[in-house]
Formats: C-alpha cells, sequence, structure tokens
DNA sequence: GTACAGGCAGTAT
DNA sequence: ATACTGCCTGTA
C-alpha cells in the first residue's frame, strides 16, 4: 500500500498537492515509489513525505503527521511557494465567488485543489498541444518531445528529461515534431518556437499586460485560439480571471448556467458534445467571468475537475 | 470496418 | 458576419 501524500498544510492553508496535480492542469507530473516527481521547464521538482519525529514544531506537515520535503534539480530553492501558489490568499478567493451550488459542490468535493504555475514557455507549448485532442495524448506528445529535445537527468536513479526551450524546438524540423506524435500540431509548434525566438511573446510583458492585452498577442500566433490563450494565461500569465472553456465546461454551462448564456433564447439543451464558435466563446466569456469576478480561474479549475470526475473521465 | 473525441484555421455561404 | 469542413492520433 502507497503512503497517501495528499493534504500538507502550509503557512496554515490547506492544500492538497496530488489533488492540485491531477486535476488536469499538470501534464508531466508522475508519481513513483513514494515521491512525486514533475517537469518544470529545464528543472526537476520533486516532493516526498516521510514521518516527523516532532510533528508539533514543523509546519509542512500532513493528516498522517508526515513532513513532507520539496527537491529540484538543479536547485530552485523555495520553488513551492512559486508552484503551488502559496501567495495566493485562497480563503478570499474563495469567499469572493457568488452563492453558487455547482460550484460549491465542487469546492467541498476537491477542497485543498489549487491552481497550479508552470513554466510560461512550456505551458505555451503544451496548450498548442492540448487543441483538439485529450489530456493521455498531450502528456503523450510531451513526454516524447522532451525525450527527443530536452536534456538527460538523472535523479534518484532514475532517468527524466526536461522540457525542450523554444531554441530546441526552433532548431527541430516538422518531421522530427511529428515523430512525436503531434500530427497537424507539428507546424504550429515550430511557429511558436520561432514567434519566441524571434521576442514576439515576451514573457514579462505578457505577466504585466492586462488580460485582454495579453490575450491579444497570444491570439497572434497560429494554433493558439480562445481556449489555449485563455489555458495559458491562468496557468503561466498571473491572469487569474482567464476562463477557460473547453468541451467540458461548455457542457457545465450549458447545463447549469443557461440563464447566464440564453439572452438571445436561442440555445438548445443538448446533452451532446457541441462545439462553440468565436463569437459564442466570447460572450459566455465575458458574462462567466463577470458572474465568477476576477478569480474565475479558480472557478474553472474546480468546476472542471468536478464535471470530468462526475463523468468518471480518468484521463 | 465505422464512429467518435477534441480546438483551431481556412474556406464557403 | 455566420456556418461548415479538414486536420491527426487514438480508442471504443
Amino acid at each position: 500500500m502507497l503512503q497517501p501524500l495528499s493534504s500538507v498544510c502550509l503557512d496554515q492553508e490547506i492544500i492538497n498537492l496530488e489533488i492540485s496535480i491531477n486535476s488536469g492542469q499538470m501534464f508531466l507530473w508522475k508519481r513513483i515509489d513514494n515521491a512525486w516527481y514533475g517537469i518544470y521547464g529545464e528543472h526537476i521538482l520533486k516532493f516526498s513525505t516521510f514521518v516527523a519525529d516532532n510533528p508539533k514544531q514543523n509546519k509542512n506537515i500532513n493528516k498522517n503527521d508526515r513532513l513532507i520535503e520539496f527537491y529540484s534539480f538543479p536547485d530552485m530553492k523555495g520553488w513551492e511557494q512559486h508552484v503551488f501558489r502559496l501567495d495566493d490568499d485562497i480563503k478570499y478567493i474563495l469567499s469572493s465567488f457568488p452563492n453558487d451550488t455547482l460550484l460549491s459542490n465542487a469546492i467541498r468535493r476537491f477542497s485543498g485543489l489549487r491552481l497550479m504555475r508552470q513554466d510560461p514557455y512550456q505551458c505555451m507549448f503544451s496548450f498548442v498541444c492540448a487543441s483538439n485532442t485529450n489530456i493521455l495524448m498531450i502528456r503523450r506528445m510531451l513526454n516524447s518531445l522532451s525525450r527527443k529535445f530536452g536534456r538527460r537527468i538523472g535523479v534518484d536513479g532514475k532517468e527524466f528529461f526536461t522540457f525542450p526551450t523554444a531554441a530546441d524546438l526552433n532548431r527541430a524540423t516538422i518531421e522530427d515534431l511529428r515523430s512525436c506524435g503531434l500530427g497537424y500540431r507539428a507546424k504550429a509548434i515550430k511557429l511558436l518556437a520561432e514567434s519566441i525566438i524571434q521576442g514576439n511573446l515576451d514573457v514579462k510583458y505578457l505577466i504585466q499586460a492586462s488580460y485582454d492585452d495579453a490575450k491579444k498577442e497570444l491570439l497572434k500566433v497560429y494554433g493558439i485560439g480562445n481556449k489555449i490563450a485563455d489555458c495559458i494565461l491562468l496557468f503561466s500569465l498571473e491572469k487569474l480571471e482567464a476562463f477557460p472553456i473547453d468541451i467540458w465546461i461548455t457542457r457545465a454551462l450549458s447545463h447549469h448556467y443557461s440563464w447566464l448564456l440564453s439572452h438571445n433564447g436561442k440555445e438548445k439543451e443538448n446533452n451532446k458534445s457541441k462545439k462553440i464558435n468565436y463569437d459564442q466563446y466570447i460572450t459566455f466569456s465575458e458574462s462567466i467571468r463577470k458572474y465568477f469576478g476576477k478569480y474565475s480561474g479558480y472557478a474553472q479549475q474546480y468546476l472542471f475537475y468536478y464535471m470530468r470526475q462526475s463523468a468518471g473521465k480518468k484521463w
């Protein structure tokens, strides 16, 4: 039996690290034995737990009085603060949401779920791969890309590969990229790498820019549309108001929030997957962000995971 | 074999 | 402006 690593109390806040990793926002994390390993750009991140000698005196403790330890290779001191967003005031964020049955259920069910910060460039490449496919396929593509174009690092006697840089991917040919299972996305990856190398996507600017301004820049890139731009903005560019709308969120919206969407009253109550077009995306996005507020992205992450798991999805 | 899942870009209406 | 279709890889 594996020990649960799940809940950890950091700075008085309960964070469920495993739920956060498993909620569909992270692609390159895996559990080996009693530790979790993740790829963050050119770093390997790791955390694991062990029994505490003197539990009361250490704040990094989970429910079973186990200490949690964070590592990184090469060293990236304090990465857990950054990656698990310990600077977010989660109580305040949750209290900022409207009274909402579905969201309340999701938050209760997945208590401790957090957004996680991703490396911006890795995040861009990851979500360009995410276009029109599922999470297992995305993982497969990203693992292939890392294995083929990343740098090998040995940790704890295991082999890991860093995520390739824009320069690495820009050097690759479309055919090399295709061999990673990217299909027609290979062209988009190549053009994204080129954009980054040419300085058209400056992360510093995108982070300090407004949601609208940053999104405008992302949408100029071939292969980045509304949904993928919103994922990148939310997961790596500090735009917590971004609310990515994929097929799962569309279902949640049409079932539970039709009153927010159908100002013209002609939306169908169709159970089946119905893709939305550009204008619908903009309309949905604006009204839902008005409803959930400046931390809509947190609401999205809870709803997304809740919808997926209600449907019995295992990724 | 056939149907289907998934977001974006390009073309047709 | 709005609707439709092709793109890939994989599973059921």
